[in-house]
DNA sequence: TAAATTAGAGTTATCGGTAACTCTATACTA
DNA sequence: TAGTATAGAGTTACCGATAACTCTAATTTA
């Protein structure tokens, strides 16, 4: 590797006056500017960042961990986070967590480890708090996207999911439909707890009775074994007429277990979901969802903590930006 | 920022010795061991990997860079890619060129500025020479995924596009169809070479002509102008029975144009493509596709990188890896 | 014209670690 | 019992950069 030095030497000058170059500082004559410039084209100079982040205190590295990278909903949030790093000159790094804590921590160690100046991230949930608090102890400002962790206050991107949950069942009610359930994402994560305590009270407000067996718990993230979803719908007689599920992913694995047994979609089963589809949406004209502004949730949530790195205040006032849901009826409801 | 010699202070042994501890390296004895880690523990302490990396060459980073994240195929090789990476003790990096030269050019940059210790990547297709050039002469170990470029000699893992474009070709012919269109990813791709050189040849074995408005040509990212392929479609007549699209994304962009002409899809016009949906493939069955093994495009890649960085020859025999494509047949081609 | 600036560099220390070498008791050997 | 190993540390130099300070000759100022 060709350093700093080796230009220096090649040049007749001090390696001082390389790295003013390279930044553009201080006071160098035209001719030794032009002469190190060469010399470093020449020699395919690429500067070793970690020299100089270990002395700069800063890696110009932002960190983005979501929560499942097969999802088009971060995956559109990405694009969104990415957009806005680079326009302020900042360089993101992904992560995928896949709604697995253990891995979390991980990332988290990496990140700590590599001192990136910040990061934006998807918690798994509530056991997430730990974690945070390993940023907070170490002064990586971070902002939380799409999921609140009780005990720590930062800035925060969140949809808004309990009105998201009542639009579905307000449509779902207009539509005829009275016996209407839930397939949700872990009730550690807030916005799971959001969405359940949203379609609660809704079904109250629409005169509708709550049962605990409406509801079954999963992951919002890909299941290999959807056995226990599978036993649900089995101990569930008679079938609802509609399922609300708590995200795309929930949707799809229903979707299929409810059509192996033959139940056609809206005809003999309606289903609705938060969050869209990405590219995959209006193809076949079909889920009918609560859309979440995903790109904004990225382009947003990284200005929030470009800010925040900027102006250098690591706590104070804490933003938090609430995205409006968007119902989009597509034909996955059956009017009854 | 607690560094080493803030836990050496406070356990009362040199900097050295708390090195010792944290790298299980040297003699130590229990007791001083016990109380360095417990220090250690107090004042939360994280390595500074940057300083590390410094004096040891190297970093254990490894880097992904997909062409679009919004892509299932690169989604689900990334997981591949990831599991290969952690179970051999690398982090992984991601990033994501957006099918864009100089989104590539810049992580490039990073990831040499960074030092990672190899990278794996989607080049954008030919012009993408320069900067795997660099990647060369900075010795950073690379395999290449999904597209070859010529005049650089390399690990790689490539899918069989030709084989692909033939099963794809004929399962089209024995449906029936013989004016079957293609709309590609840009040429400047290998892949895309190689598809439309197998639908071309197939084509040609099935006793059908090619015609040179057969072929249209865009990019196998996401578009946010469609117009020329709407405009494409046009100046056809009469429309095809079929078309081959280049990748999934594809498919979708033209599918959507179709539908919004009031074709059906496959009752007017059938359509297949290469790659799959990932979890979109089954849920409304219908594309009918040729699939890539995308997970083991990323994990085989990634065993490669790894043991090409482990084995240390930075040249040598070269792998390169073909992976099958298999044919998927769904509902998205009519029997004429 | 002497004093004060200033342009254009160079030196030294430092960031947070680790390699390689050194040092000192204590344990072991002949 | 003197000589040699060895366990258990400590010292020093260095990885590749930059900040802060210094130095010198040329230029400007009064």
């Amino acid at each position: 590797m060709v350093t700093i030095y080796d230009i220096a030497q090649r040049s007749g000058v001090s390696a001082m006056t390389v790295s003013r170059v390279i930044n553009n500082t201080g006071r160098i004559s035209d001719k030794t500017r032009a002469k190190v410039k060469k010399v470093m084209e020449e020699m395919h100079y690429v500067p070793n960042q970690m020299a100089r982040s270990l002395v700069l205190q800063h890696t110009r590295l932002l960190f983005l961990l979501i929560a499942d990278i097969t999802n088009p909903f971060y995956t559109t949030l990405s694009r969104g986070a990415e957009d806005a790093a680079t326009k302020n000159g900042y360089k993101l790094l992904f992560g995928n967590s896949d709604e697995n804590l253990e891995k979390e921590s991980d990332y988290i160690h990496t990140i700590l480890t590599t001192r990136v100046d910040g990061v934006m991230m998807a918690p798994t949930g509530d056991p997430s708090l730990p974690n945070l608090e390993s940023l907070l102890q170490h002064q990586t400002p971070f902002v939380l996207i799409d999921r609140e962790v009780p005990g720590v206050e930062c800035d925060i991107v969140l949809g808004d999911s309990k009105e998201g949950a009542r639009q579905l069942v307000d449509h779902l009610v207009e539509q005829g439909h009275t016996r209407i359930m839930m397939v949700n994402g872990s009730l550690s994560s807030s916005s799971a707890r959001l969405r359940l305590q949203g379609y609660r009270e809704a079904l109250q407000l629409n005169g509708l009775k709550y049962e605990p067996e409406y509801l079954f718990e999963t992951s919002f993230g890909p299941q290999n074994d959807l056995s226990a979803m599978n036993a649900w719908i089995d101990s569930i007689n008679p079938l609802p007429t509609a399922i609300i599920a708590g995200n795309n992913v929930i949707a799809i694995e229903l979707i299929r277990l409810l059509q192996q047994r033959g139940l056609r979609i809206p005809d003999d089963i309606s289903i609705v979901c938060f969050d869209d589809f990405g590219p995959y949406a209006d193809i076949n004209p079909f889920m009918t969802v609560v859309a979440q502004q995903a790109y904004q949730f990225g382009y947003l949530g990284m200005q929030m903590l470009i800010d925040r790195i900027q102006s250098g205040s690591a706590s104070g006032p804490w933003r938090k930006v609430v995205l409006p849901a968007e119902l989009i009826v597509r034909s996955s409801v059956k009017q009854l």
